[in-house]
DNA sequence: GGTAAATGTGAGGAAACTGTTATACAAGCG
DNA sequence: CGCTTGTATAACAGTTTCCTCACATTTACC
């Protein structure tokens, strides 16, 4: 299992990595608010646990920040015993589960197994939605808010791949991969004019675009801030 | 949809409320198990979602209660977490599934729509109608504004499959699934073919079309806008 | 077996979609 | 500033997808 650790306390941070190594799993751990949010964009994870308290981007707007990127990772609020311990506030931001520290290493566990357990056996998504702009998978219906927008069917299969990774950088070799399934370079700068075709249906009569172009790099699917 | 949450928490309660109301739906509230009685006896809900620990009457006795007037309505037990956490009694009880607080919301609305999609589809329906346009299945007869169609059989299977998946975009490759138990590719234009003499009998002599093409996708029936 | 109804096949043309190219534009860097 | 590199857009043309027709084949029933 893939866990992300953000924790800024380290004897607590490194007593999480270490069980949690021990237990069989990959642990990456950040140490303040904003690289635990640069993580979370980069790698998919199965589970993120984040400490309430951080230095620089607290941990509710990490919560906050990742799920308004469209990330539905689980995520597992800690709280020091004494902090104003509002698990709403917690809940709403977009945990999943709320812990009081000082925890027992099994009641952790049991959580995030059950949290983990919980999620991958969710059924199948039908719709994304991120910022506005939803895209219905059955119907294959795609609106910004509310507004139709007529896709082709390839930019549908484009858009979706950007929707499904947003908030990741998705260079063209990627594209090229999920959603022409070219296994080599085209040669040819099919993409950029995919894209240019999708950003004058999705952005062009909106005021914050949403495909942002990553020089050197490739596209994200972003909110805006 | 039509909600019926009994739950004394204020906090978890407006939230929820609040959040069923911003997906569409319909929501009533009972603070206690006394008043949330009154109202599943005086309403048809699609769902009750009922919190075990409740004023005067206690949310296991609710749907105990409801159950025995013989009310099929599918309910979402909640429980917090360091309650008798005892989900068989609860099922027991006559609940439908069952739910620890605290919860994700994502995960509440998913078990909340999973219900009533079971629910719905419990009764074997006998009849299908989408906008002017009627099934029924035990006749085998057809009509679209009350005017009669004379479909054949194929037709009419395919017109069958459309209807119950209405709205959805059905691939060739379901459709071949469904209507012709095909699991392979015939490589003929068969649906095309099919979909165009059934549009003459369907479409044909009406204004808005129901049948609609996407093109690089499938087909899917619609009522216009 | 014969007949009519139902179903499947293949071809041609029309429409829609996709990829290519050419050219314009923007960003980074000395 | 001017060069280089990377990205954006527009127009065109090839390709694919789709619709319909006429005809072939199968099925059901007398």
């Amino acid at each position: 299992m893939r866990v992300l650790v953000i924790e800024d306390d380290a004897t607590v941070a490194s007593f999480l990595a270490r069980s949690l190594r021990e237990d069989g799993h990959v642990v990456d751990h950040a140490a303040d608010g904003q690289i635990g949010l640069d993580l979370a964009s980069r790698d998919n994870y199965d589970i993120m646990i984040v400490d309430r308290m951080l230095p620089r981007v607290d941990g509710l707007t990490v919560v906050r920040t990742v799920r308004d990127d469209g990330n539905q990772t689980p995520v597992l609020i800690l709280s020091a015993l004494g902090e104003v311990d509002d698990k709403v506030h917690g809940l709403k931001a977009g945990g999943d589960d709320y812990l009081v520290k000082p925890f027992a290493y099994p009641e952790l566990m049991a959580r995030v197994e059950s949290l983990v357990r919980r999620f991958s056996s969710r059924e199948e998504k039908t719709s994304l939605e991120i910022a506005g702009l939803k895209m219905d998978l059955l119907s294959r219906e795609v609106s910004r808010d509310d507004q139709k927008l007529d896709l082709k069917p390839r930019e549908f299969l484009l858009l979706e791949c950007l929707m499904r990774h947003a908030g990741q950088v998705l260079t063209r070799t990627m594209l090229l991969e999920t959603v022409w399934d070219y296994h080599f370079d085209p040669q040819t700068n099919i993409i950029d004019v995919h894209i240019s075709r999708l950003r004058q249906k999705v952005d062009r009569s909106f005021n914050d675009p949403l495909i942002h172009t990553i020089r050197g790099a490739g596209y994200v699917l972003k909110p805006p801030q």
